[in-house]
DNA sequence: TTGTATGCGTTATCAT
DNA sequence: ATGATAACGCATACAA
């Protein structure tokens, strides 16, 4: 690889002027600049980023944390978060952390001994120390906590939409499948929908489920029919477990959403395509991820943002699981 | 940030020495050591990469360049190369590339920059110059190009596995559904069906497509029946096409398989959730992204690896959308 | 307008 | 067993 020294001798001028042309700092003559210009282009020079980066203490990379990619949910944040910094320039580190502190402490460590300039994370412990004490700037996403740079859409909102329809729709014996209790996206859904629940003086039964794996959303769908073989409406925290609780109801000859209605959260590309398509409540999960990174992008150009915290509307996606309103029993 | 001199001077040695113990290079009395251990400590001292990186003209990176993480069936390639990687103390700066070479370009060259050891790469360009004159170890995952390192599945095999098991359930008007063009891995597929197809002497027709995208796979599927709308077997691209196969065949009323027989590729995460549960050639994703990430490693470490080319085994994975052997009419 | 010298934090070489 | 020093490639302060 050219350095700018082979350039500078190349050209015939000193590295400082080579430096100068390829920042664009300081005056040049535009003769030397234009001998400097195509030494770059004929030894295909391109400027060594580590060195930079250790010169600046800053480099042009972004540290980003996903508790695991596998989940449709995070592809459409990531690739949010991507293309947004690819368009300014920066690169992406990326970790998946299995919401493990522990995992999330390495990587924010090693995130740090490689300069990055800010971190994008969806994670579980906010407040942890490591985030605390980063001295570059952070955006939680599809998570927030006190009024630190967040990017989240409203679950709880969402979580009282889904109940509302429900009710509206005519179930009776509704079923809330509360996600891991770890997580607080998860946690808002639920509290919404039976803070919707209890206000209407609704019965209803809870399946707790730590996790949002698919091997396992099966097992919860199968419990749930189990214990609560009657029910006739079921808000399920994501739209992998809503899928795997329409699988089993349909395996089991039950008719949606004539015997029992069913509803999402999230709206991951897939559920359109199931059949009946998952009705859901929608986050937009691609403009969350872009947002994040404007966010971070602003934070990194300028000390005083106006708008830390972003909330993101949630959406009632009606399609086939569950009734048109006014169309029940 | 404490640097390394910070630590030498709080325990009362040079430099030298305290990159001694760090790298454990050298001889260091145990009593120095212990002097310096407690000073790394109390000065949460972590080595700066960046200086590191410089000066050795290696770093700890590698890049990762797919097409689209937004495809459900790369998630679990890039799971398995971030747990591998992970694992072994690399950190992973990750690009989508769309297919663009463009883009592939512009990323290869920051991956250079950065002073990544090695990339793992996706890519319909195997054979373009920015790869081959690459003077870092690369992988091709999912893809492959002369006798290169690569990790890749065997997609001519898988489709005529596709197409003899259509065959042998009973279709006898197969549409076979070819991805696009550009995109090596389903030619192989379309390859392989087709050569069983005609072997066989069958009827068979083709629909062109030129995407994977979610939002394009219901066009396809719907013109698929327009044109060929008694249509008895077909073989999908993969499983996002053959879920919208699937979608519209019941939107228009088919008994899925007892009218028609669907078949996918890929066996993503949510394919046996449909209902009908889709039947599908597997790729073993997640143990590709490992096997190439293992690889890649084996590269940095050693110049002779014996198995520089890994062809991972592709099964058929029988679920609902075909019918039992011999059940047919 | 351009060049020289210095330092970013680390490791390796060579003395001691 | 330890320390002084140079070098990795770059950008800046300062001198010319």
């Amino acid at each position: 690889m050219a350095t700018i020294r082979d350039v500078a001798k190349h050209a015939g001028v000193s590295a400082a002027t080579v430096s100068r042309v390829i920042n664009d700092t300081g005056y040049v003559h535009d003769d030397t600049r234009r001998k400097i210009e195509s030494a770059i282009k004929e030894l295909h020079y391109t400027p060594n980023e580590v060195a930079r980066s250790l010169y600046k203490r800053k480099s042009r990379l972004i540290g980003f944390l996903l508790p695991d990619i596998t989940n449709p949910f995070f592809p459409e944040l990531a690739r949010g978060v991507e293309d947004k910094m690819q368009e300014n320039d920066f690169r992406i580190i990326f970790g998946n952390s299995d919401e493990n502190i522990q995992k999330e402490k390495e990587y924010i460590q090693t995130f740090v001994q490689n300069n990055v300039v800010g971190v994008i994370a969806s994670t579980n412990h906010p407040d942890a120390d490591i985030y605390r004490k980063l001295k570059i700037p952070v955006v939680f996403l599809d998570r927030t906590v006190d009024n630190r740079p967040s990017v989240y859409a409203d679950g709880h909102e969402g979580g009282k939409i889904a109940a509302h329809e429900m009710i509206a729709r005519g179930s009776q014996r509704i079923t809330v499948m509360q996600g891991p209790a770890s997580i607080r996206p998860a946690q808002d859904r639920y509290q919404g929908a039976i803070d919707v629940l209890n206000s209407h003086g609704m019965d209803y039964n809870v399946i707790r489920t730590t996790s949002f794996s698919f091997t396992e959303a099966g097992k919860w769908a199968k419990e749930l029919f189990e214990r609560y073989p009657d029910t006739d409406g079921i808000i399920a925290s994501n739209d992998i477990v809503a899928t795997a609780v329409l699988h089993e109801a349909l395996r089991l000859g039950k008719n949606v959403p004539d015997d029992v209605q069913i509803i999402g959260f999230d709206d991951i590309p897939l559920s359109s395509l199931l059949t009946p398509a998952l009705t859901t409540i929608r986050q937009p999960a691609y403009d969350m991820g872009r947002a994040s990174a404007d966010l971070l992008i602003q934070l990194l150009e300028n000390e005083n943002v106006d708008q830390k915290i972003i909330q993101m509307p949630v959406t009632f996606t009606e399609r086939e699981t569950m009734r048109k309103v006014g169309q029940h029993g």
